[in-house]
DNA sequence: CGGTTAATTGAACGCATTCAACACGAGTGG
DNA sequence: CCACTCGTGTTGAATGCGTTCAATTAACCG
């Protein structure tokens, strides 16, 4: 019983090799615009998605207008795994986006079904862990550190110099639970601090790992 | 294909009827005193865990000391299902308490597999459910609002008059991305406004529910 | 180039925190 | 039965962090 990838893997929700085929076997193909919806918000989980292109943003918008947003799901990565009846959240199209569907029943009913079910389980857990370090991130950390984290993780994903951000300071906020404002103020002070830098509002550079580290600690 | 529960329950992580089952046959019994380790945080995440008595609560500590509370699991609910090799979170006994565990692995080779790990995704998913609900907690409501939430899913748990609280104020306001004098504000202001009632520290009563509910919101 | 949206900056405010003092309750021993 | 203590919870006053409101600047696109 091999265990898989027991890194320490800091992208995302992959889904393990024998999701990936049935994936490409039952999957049907949807490419959508920026800000489209894939699923809405109370909608019936009956799919699973995964980004081939382009980024997912899962939000959540309250009675009285306030809006959280719950994660951004790249290429690879899993979506709708946030199961139960219905969704949560909402998720839209960051950017334009290609995605594969499939339908959860035909998954399972899919040839292996035990190692597909296993497979879910295990993005599944991954998505969780997620989740718990975001109730961390918004429960016990002030707004430099905030930012500072997600800076971090996207820096991560591309370890390759510049770093794009295909979200904006909205986007960025209502994920890190603060306002675009705050935000904003704090990306200046860590860029002040020299430990980022911004060519463009949408592109940066980290200058100092070790220090953009230790804050999101 | 019968779909289990699709009613709204407003308890946590209850498992389906194959899951009790393997957990009454290949369950190890443990009590716990108060404020004793069920595992540590970083431990390795081989194990479930059914609560049968008292209440336990999941917490994580950052190296600079800040506590964060996951949650509280009541007779019936599910521990351990943060999953992934290791617990992000610790978990302790409140109260004390009674549990069964079960290693991951007999758990996957008990007969009929594919019922047992639909049945772990199912709670999970349950799981995930309540953190995503933790995260818009956190990330988009005032502390009038958390703490109103808190009294009002304890209250639902047992909706018969008195609520018994089995945490103290710290966890309360740990679990709730709070300050202990916060929370202790916020409860005399509810009290206050006559929508709870407190007749002791560890105890209350709701007065009015759509109040409490719709602060909750 | 204008027109529009997104992002930054500034100033004042307010909510939650911090620090400190006090109240309450349970357990202990005189 | 009261005095004492210790842990827990409440209350008060002052501070500060993040928000709010408003104005300015930058980026994008015709």
């Amino acid at each position: 019983m091999t265990q898989a990838t027991e890194l320490a893997d800091t992208r995302n929700i992959c889904p393990a090799e024998s999701l990936i085929e049935a994936f490409e076997r039952l999957g049907a193909h949807r490419c959508l615009d920026r800000e489209t919806e894939v699923y809405g918000q109370d909608g019936l989980a009956d799919m699973f998605y995964r980004v081939l292109r382009g980024v997912v943003r899962t939000s959540r918008l309250t009675l009285d207008g306030r809006r959280q947003v719950g994660a951004f799901y790249y290429p690879g990565d899993l979506v709708g795994l946030e199961t139960g009846p219905r969704h949560r959240f909402a998720a839209e199209a960051l950017t334009e986006c290609e995605l594969q569907a499939v339908r959860r029943t035909a998954l399972r009913a899919y040839a292996g079904e035990a190692a597909v079910d296993r497979a879910i389980l295990h993005a599944t857990a991954r998505e969780m862990e997620r989740l718990q370090e975001h109730v961390v991130l918004l429960g016990r950390r002030n707004a430099r550190e905030r930012v500072a984290s997600f800076l971090l993780a996207l820096a991560q994903r591309a370890p390759s110099g510049h770093v794009d951000m295909p979200m904006g300071r909205q986007d960025m906020a209502d994920y890190l639970g603060l306002t675009i404002e705050t935000v904003s103020r704090m990306l200046t002070q860590l860029q002040g601090d020299a430990i980022v830098e911004f060519p463009s509002t949408r592109r940066f550079q980290v200058r100092k790992w070790n220090a953009l580290e230790a804050m999101a600690a």
